[in-house]
DNA sequence: AAAGCGACCGAAAACCTTTTCGGTACGTTC
DNA sequence: GAACGTACCGAAAAGGTTTTCGGTCGCTTT
């Protein structure tokens, strides 16, 4: 615990006093420490000592002030709480985090005041970018302030074309999950979907429409459009059982809906996987590993999209800004609520 | 959509700009848009005039450089994927939105090396002070960086008394919880607790223990030490049963055991809240409404305390730094699994 | 020995804002 | 008419870093 050489109130080292103990001009300080040549090797060595000594730290105000950079970019999101943002947010601190970024976080939750708030001030922090996160996978209204600085639209894409969005794929998830069941022998397949109000839950069906159909195989009767809540799910289930007492497997629009079912199903004496496969979406840990059996699920690569929204803003900052809606894949992983020894 | 009167390439106004446009010196427009006063009301109209026409945003940059003040802060937290982080970053973000506070999230995912990085980074920024978030309420050690910056721990304490922590009261929680049951007319209570490594777990035990021997009321049989999860509140709640059957209320370490509980008591065919209530810590939300019936859980007002830790470094920025450990209560949260009609 | 060259170093400008202090102009008072 | 006060404005410095460009010194070449 080696505590403060530099206590409280003492101002920090510039870069003269660190000239000044190593008995160069500012200037030549600046160019031993940044590794720049036409500096003598043995020059070089007396400064970097001498940094050490007072634990200098180059003023990045400064040095943004100067560059016209300042290696901060702003993260703007709209709901903390939901489970969606954070795994972007790891992701994108992640592709930022080697090299020498810093990353605002800002919650507008849902606030357009706020949020145009947010962005002056970060702005004024002159940030080199911003990546505005969503809290659905619904088109959300580009920014309100006019911004020079490149932004990218994360999770929720940004209902201008003209903007760069990432978004998962949630088409292909639906698509990935019917084939996960076709491919585990299953073909009384039926749907219970989350709130028909969000593009994710109808994209899901969509994909997983196709899927069956290029397979030939129906869906067991109606997709059930509902909440995203475990409830739904259990009423859900209730009710297909009811109607469809064959079914052989339940593809559920999230991982809460499938705790919903599974439960559903063990009240009335089915088996999963045995008699009935079932799976969810989303891949919520505790949503999965809490499930009796563990619950197969369809992963959005969150961190995958955190880090690809970091790397298109990274892009933009020296080429040119994209444009459009890019997805990212998503990925099966299958525990044992349809494979057996999972 | 009014886009990009200040089109990509564009270099912001400056305050010189400003100043050019309305006839006036910077030093003058620097006055008229600070609201100082010596500026003639007309002149001050000319500037504002000027800056909104130029959209001027003043860069903040220069003026922490010149200030020594930058407006921000680092919050550096251990994992980022935990739920306990987000409500404590949300309650800072709260108590400094306000102001002119801009907060850096930094992630350092349990690892001391990138901990440092990111310690040395958030200083080369100069933010004006760091909060510590830690992943578990155990105590934590302190920065290995000598930091020239108010610090404050919240959730995980530092092991350094000299540092000021800010963590949830686990010990009133847990005796809040057994004062619920208590009040709900429960005598025979159980406690299935969590991972004994955790001092939370440990800590709730002792406040449920105080409350009981206060109330002159025994445990039913011993506290039962295992993990977090739901599989282990369904094993251990299985073993209470049969060791003792006329139980009339689980007290469980966290949610996730208590659903694990409600689960096994349901298979057992026995009714809650009727026969036996139950109850959990942390309200995660999901948990609680998931369940059947509705969970009952003490809040640890993790907002309150993320708020408290901002409000505690901004008092540190002026007045002396306070040191030693600081505790936010908790609250009650009842739901079906306790009150019958809730 | 003079000229030239390379290696190294330092002075100064630039980035943008805020604040201090000196200056101007005008109206007021004796 | 002169001295004074007030209200307003502007020049300049400060904050810390990077970069450019000019300068010095010692060594080599002819």
């Amino acid at each position: 615990m080696a505590r403060s050489p530099a206590p409280r109130g003492t101002r920090a080292a510039t870069l003269s006093d660190v000239a000044r103990l190593a008995g160069v001009s500012v200037a030549t300080a600046s160019k031993a420490l940044n590794g720049r040549n036409h500096v003598h090797a043995q020059t070089r060595e007396r400064v970097l000592e001498a940094a050490a000594q007072l634990s200098f730290s180059p003023n990045s105000l400064a040095r943004g002030l100067l560059a016209g950079r300042t290696g901060t970019v702003g993260l703007l999101t709209s709901d903390l709480v939901g489970r969606f943002s954070l795994p972007i947010l790891m992701g994108a601190e992640d592709a930022f985090g080697a090299g020498q970024v810093s990353v605002f976080l800002c919650d507008a939750r849902g606030d357009a005041i706020r949020e145009r708030h947010h962005v002056r001030a970060l702005l004024s922090r002159r940030v080199d970018g911003l990546i505005v996160v969503g809290s659905s996978t619904d088109p959300r209204p580009p920014l309100a302030d006019s911004v020079d600085v490149p932004v990218v639209y994360a999770y929720a894409p940004s209902e201008d074309p003209e903007d760069l969005s990432i978004v998962p794929d949630n088409v292909g998830a639906g698509r990935m999950a019917v084939e996960h069941l076709l491919a585990c022998g299953r073909t009384r397949i039926a749907h219970i979907s989350g709130d028909r109000h969000y593009s994710a839950a109808r994209d899901r069906v969509e994909g997983a429409r196709a899927a069956l159909e290029e397979a030939g195989v129906p869906l067991v009767g109606q997709v059930a459009y509902g909440t995203w809540e475990e409830g739904w799910g259990r009423a859900a289930a209730g009710m297909l059982l009811d109607r469809d007492p064959d079914v052989d497997a339940v593809l559920c629009g999230s991982d809460q809906v499938a705790r919903g079912v599974l439960d559903t199903l063990r009240d009335r004496g089915r088996r999963v996987p045995d008699d009935v496969a079932v799976m969810g979406f989303d891949n919520w840990e505790v949503m999965t590993s809490g499930a009796r059996p563990h619950l197969t699920s369809v992963d959005m690569n969150l961190e995958d999209l955190g880090r690809t929204a970091a790397r298109a803003l990274f892009e933009s900052l020296d080429t040119e800004h994209g444009k459009g809606v890019r997805t990212v894949q998503c990925r099966v992983v299958p525990r044992g609520s349809t494979v057996p020894d999972a």
